[in-house]
DNA sequence: AAATTTGTTGTTAGCGCTAACATTTTCGGT
DNA sequence: ACCGAAAATGTTAGCGCTAACAACAAATTT
């Protein structure tokens, strides 16, 4: 019933005695404001809830106020929570999101990537895994210029700011909550070693083991590849050792419920008599049963700080930028769950 | 590489020697252009490739080009797809959405949506199950005058253009699918009781069943709720039956997932011994082993055509609209996977 | 104290498009 | 052929904002 007809720049001015340039010049940041008109600016907007209207703002200036999304094929509700939560932060901050697809086919992503720098003309890129850590990706938006944020733990690529959680520690505290239950026979699933986050959710294993003292015979660990079936195939060769072990961490949450899947239908209960942890916190975890524990990636927060990073341009030029403020680690969560409950009898 | 400076309304203007406001006219669907200044128009709008500037517009005229999209809290994977495939098409015409979700507090529901066409004033909605059943809802779009289109078999509510597939005759071909497959013991888990849909993929069950003749006891009929949990509790009962069902048709693939697993823990091989079918083709039926045969929705149809229906403005007035104009049914698609491939030995 | 520099604020013009009104063309009826 | 109405097209102004430059005040130098 309101809308008050929404304030304009023009208003804010006159309220506040000054011109619509220092108030544009506020509202955009710009350094060459004291900070007496800077505050009365400020406290007219607040009064009048003033919120700057994108499409002029987006006409007039040559910032395009768009932020491209490079997605791959990661599982439905990663992208779909990824997604939302970015969509909500572009709409706080005045920005528009222009999501793309990757292609199988590399030079189409590339000739994907360099229309959205020449006709769409973002203002920065999101890369997603695993395109984050394509180096021709990278190295198109580096000679255009394009300030972009990669949601990845892989540091070494590129002088570019990344988000990510720390999949070591991660994996370092799944393993020793087995430990703590205690197991003591824990073998590993391995994710897809094209992604860098197998490499060390596997790291953090295998340190969790050694720090508490425990050996590891080479069997426990299996090769998948974050696929379903993958998991199901480790299971069936780790469920049939002789030795079998009483705990599987897989490295996500498909293959997790693959070992469920399997250990279930040779009558092997779960968690008395194994248990199985997975990681990312997907749907999945909660509609098998038992529901699986897991670590939960902060999705939203990640997809929020990226577009607050690519939208405050404090990247837009990297030469003076420290190599250490380049990094953001996300706090993770430990998701206990059925699958891993403790168990007294063992 | 490219950008050879986009053209605007003007060098289309000049190129096709009108005036701008003439190639305005044409790309807004006005009808007072003769037919012969329109293809002219056009021809240069293709040879120059020229695209509105949507912020220039946008700052221009009083529409908003704002599209909303109220989500509840459907799957993951049906969010989105939907998503994906609404922002694709939104993106081709011109248009933005604004997502948002609902609230479990209808009231707050209801204050986003006020909020949305107030501030936002969005040129439409799209209202996603289960949402656009909600009598409150709609009655503030309608009050407010801003046409929606709703994606729903529910034809009953309100007058209002509305998207769907044949759910009825979706779950009739399931029923006789696994009837042409030599079963006649079929089994049913309803879905939950609040959404439309359940009903008429119970009455298509039913229907197919009467239509070939074959007698089923109440038992086996049981009520869930959509979740993996009451799928479960469904299955337990269905399978401890002295006269056992040797197929299940699950009313969406969470349930049939459960079927799945429990049929597993006890033993019962699938196919072979037991065929099961879901419903929505969700990635959970690809996850799962024996993969689950289902119905595929045609989402990102559904997306696109909403989009495009809201686009044309066709629906901004429906009193002259014809009510079988209103309704929009897409073809689905019976999905054969493993969990009722054809078993001779029957 | 005048001249120069630096920092801060104001003025003008225009981004690309469409609403509203003005003008021209077309066409049926007499 | 003339008129008036309807259809087609053109003209003007301005949406809300910012780039580029102009103007002014304060701080610094000479």
């Amino acid at each position: 019933m309101a809308d008050p007809k929404r304030a304009r720049i023009q208003d804010v001015a006159e309220q506040a005695g000054v011109s619509m340039m220092t108030v544009s010049r506020v509202l955009n940041q710009d350094k060459k404001v004291s900070d007496k008109t800077r505050e009365k600016v400020m406290a007219v907007v607040e009064q009048l809830n003033y919120r700057p209207n994108v499409s002029a703002r987006r006409l007039a200036s040559t910032k395009s106020f768009f932020l491209g999304l490079l997605y791959d094929n990661p599982s439905d509700s990663y992208i779909s929570q990824f997604l939302l939560a970015a969509l909500k932060k572009c709409r706080a901050l005045g920005y528009h999101l222009v999501v793309d697809e990757a292609h199988t086919d590399i030079d189409k992503t590339i000739e994907s990537v360099k229309q959205l720098i020449d006709v769409t003309q973002v203002d920065g890129m999101i890369l997603l895994p695993p395109m984050c850590d394509n180096e021709q990706v990278l190295d198109v938006l580096t000679k255009a210029n394009v300030p972009f944020v990669r949601i990845t733990p892989d540091t070494k690529l590129n002088r570019s700011p990344y988000i990510c959680m720390d999949d070591y520690q991660a994996a370092f505290d799944v393993t020793e909550h087995l430990i703590n239950q205690g197991h003591s026979k824990i073998a590993h699933i391995i994710g897809d070693t094209k992604q860098g986050v197998s490499r060390l959710r596997y790291q953090g294993y295998l340190d969790a083991l050694r720090s508490n003292k425990i050996i590891t015979p080479p069997e426990y660990i299996e090769q998948g590849s974050f696929t379903y079936q993958s998991g199901m195939e480790a299971a069936i060769k780790l469920l049939s050792l002789d030795d079998k072990p009483t705990a599987i961490f897989a490295a996500n949450d498909d293959m997790a419920a693959a070992v469920i899947s399997i250990a279930q239908k040779q009558g092997i209960n779960i968690p008395s008599e194994l248990s199985v942890v997975g990681f990312d916190d997907t749907q999945l975890a909660t509609i098998v049963w038992p529901n699986i524990s897991t670590v939960k990636q902060p999705i939203n927060e990640m997809a929020e700080l990226a577009i607050t990073l690519l939208a405050s341009g404090q990247y837009n030029d990297l030469s003076n930028v420290k190599s250490l403020d380049l990094r953001h680690i996300l706090d993770f969560e430990l998701i206990e769950r059925e699958s891993s409950s403790t168990n007294k009898n063992n």
